[in-house]
DNA sequence: AATCCGGGGAA
DNA sequence: TTCCCAGGATT
């Protein structure tokens, strides 16, 4: 018996549970954590976030705490990972929006956080699917990537690949299916030579199946 | 669709 | 040395 698209939820998720990076801001899940984690992992390996994480989650602890801070302490505070101005420009934005339009609480669906300026489709999901569990697809560049070889379509933008992941996300453990497609495309079906024979994904991958399994494709 | 932001590490 | 990394805004 083939697996099928249907089949991806399961098997996506059967892998991740044995694959799981126990990173801080996935073992400690609040909403707030999780969206500095997503704005500082923008174009920005996970290793150095991981380095830089703690300590900028130690100088502002929390939404209002960001609020406060004069835009040069943060600043200062990413300037080990890039973007460093584009970065705390939008993140006291953000906490702006939170703290004068929101209550201090970030919002919880989808059409109020892509409407604040900074977070787009990617932060918003993945603050939806890890920090409040509600269903939601999170679609970066690894998803896209993990996706397009999938299914042999060439997707460039997340916007595109929403439809699809909409249908593929699993209602139960969603955000371990999430984490599970991120690293994926992160640890096996890389930017430059996939490693289709650990992929778990493999016997139902259109490019896959073209290569015949070879890398560097 | 193309460009920009950016330090740091891998290739 | 070049190139990419849990993106998003601007043009």
């Amino acid at each position: 018996m083939e697996a099928g698209l249907e089949d991806i939820g399961r098997i996506v998720i059967e892998w991740e549970k044995a694959h799981w990076i126990p990173y801080p801001w996935r073992v400690n899940r609040t909403p707030y954590r999780v969206l500095v984690a997503e704005v500082l992992l923008k174009r920005t390996t996970r290793q150095a976030v991981a380095r830089e994480f703690p300590k900028f989650i130690a100088k502002f602890p929390d939404i209002h705490a960001l609020y406060r801070a004069p835009i040069e302490e943060v600043e200062e505070a990413l300037l080990h990972l890039g973007l460093y101005r584009q970065r705390a420009r939008q993140l006291k934005e953000i906490s702006k929006v939170v703290v004068e339009v929101y209550g201090g609480r970030i919002p919880d669906d989808w059409d109020a956080l892509v409407g604040i300026e900074g977070i787009g489709v990617y932060i918003a999901g993945a603050v939806l699917s890890f920090g409040y569990r509600k269903r939601a697809p999170v679609v970066d560049s690894n998803v896209i990537r993990l996706f397009s070889r999938l299914t042999g379509k060439r997707y460039t933008r997340a916007e595109d690949m929403l439809p699809l992941l909409w249908g593929v996300v699993p209602e139960r453990d969603h955000d371990i299916f999430n984490y599970g497609v991120i690293d994926l495309g992160a640890m096996v079906c890389t930017y430059r030579g996939s490693r289709c024979w650990e992929c778990p994904l493999a016997g139902f991958c259109t490019t896959a199946r073209q290569t015949g399994f070879m890398r560097d494709f």
